[in-house]
DNA sequence: AAAATGAAAATTAACATGATTATTTCATTT
DNA sequence: AAATGAAATAATCATGTTAATTTTCATTTT
């Protein structure tokens, strides 16, 4: 009892954080438990041990799961040799992983420890000579962002505007465009909330 | 009357703004109309007239409500200068506020163009040598950050950790500590939902 | 002429309630 | 130890009700 205990909890912490991660993703792409068990052909009861860390899914499954919402499969393991008390709460700058559809040009990575919490941030860089290729459609978020190196011009809605370093924005469920006119990438610290990824 | 809707309308823009942020702020510290007006000494209708660009405080008016959320009197007019159609969705690094209690050694700069949103975005640097003096309390919010330069050691909850350039940490309602042992100011872009100030 | 007031009107927020859906639990099977 | 399926629990949603807050506007003040 006392055994199997503690080998239950000397795997809860990376349990907990892939299975949090999954139900981050569900939830932001607004999929219930059931949406997702029947796109993976499994139980109901499966998913809800596996997400709160108490089952721990076999490889395969967890590969079904990120080709599923389009995650390389070691995302689900970005701290995992990290101290497990940081896991969750610190993310380090090496351990940081590309997320979002590769749009070219396009370069992002989550700095967010975890996807679970009320926002996201990210960096993104914007290839030099590169755009969004028109006006991406407005999701039901708030976005913000603070450029960080480069210049960068943005449309947010009507409005066209240059920004240089150390410029800031934020937004409301606006559809937004960006290019990169300079010779140098642009980094963006950007926030998304709710989470989208 | 065509005369006097322009005249009403070219005010409107920068009006607009300084009644968002004083709604942001009063929404902020949790208070009602009621509450700030006896306060100021003024009429609940006047302050809804006010918060919503269709009147115009009197200077003295606005010093008053600066004074009682401790800003300073021109953070109302950061961005007045600038393009007004731009206004309140970005800022520039020139015009960037001061806010925050003037804790020694740390300095913080507003980068969100409005305090209306879900979340803030904020330049928060530490001075060498500088500590936030013991945990601080949690506040009922989700933090996270990005280490942009320096180094910087932090305490979320029982959790010690030393961050360098690029790393990033979130964390909810959590008591936290930081302590700037380095040589060189830490800079932190700073995010926090719902906003503080 | 614009600001400020005060009170009525309108809107929004805060609570209950039941119905529906989603999730968790757990005894059992693989 | 993982996985299932069904019962139990919990969360969500639509609805109605009341209270609190905010807006509007006719009037007064500066």
């Amino acid at each position: 009892m006392l055994a199997q205990t503690s080998l239950d909890e000397s795997c809860r912490g990376v349990n907990n954080l892939v299975g949090s991660d999954i139900r981050a993703l569900r939830k932001s792409r607004g999929l219930t438990i059931i949406d997702l068990t029947s796109a993976l052909g499994r139980s109901v009861g499966w998913l809800s041990q596996v997400e709160r860390g108490h089952t721990v899914p076999s490889v395969r499954d967890l590969a079904a799961i990120a080709a599923y919402f389009d995650v390389s499969l070691n995302f689900f393991f970005r701290s995992a040799h990290q101290n497990p008390e940081e896991q969750g709460l610190v993310l380090r700058a090496a351990d940081r992983m590309a997320i979002g559809s590769s749009e070219t040009g396009l370069s992002e990575e989550l700095l967010s420890p975890t996807l679970g919490g009320s926002f996201e941030m990210i960096m993104s860089s914007f290839a030099p000579g590169s755009d969004s290729g028109g006006p991406k459609a407005a999701r039901p978020t708030e976005d913000g962002g603070v450029l960080i190196s480069g210049q960068l011009t943005m449309w947010i809605g009507a409005l066209k505007v240059v920004l240089h370093p150390g410029d800031s924005f934020q937004f409301r469920k606006s559809t937004y465009a960006w290019q990169n006119e300079g010779t140098k990438p642009a980094v963006v610290i950007w926030v998304i909330s709710p989470p989208v990824y």
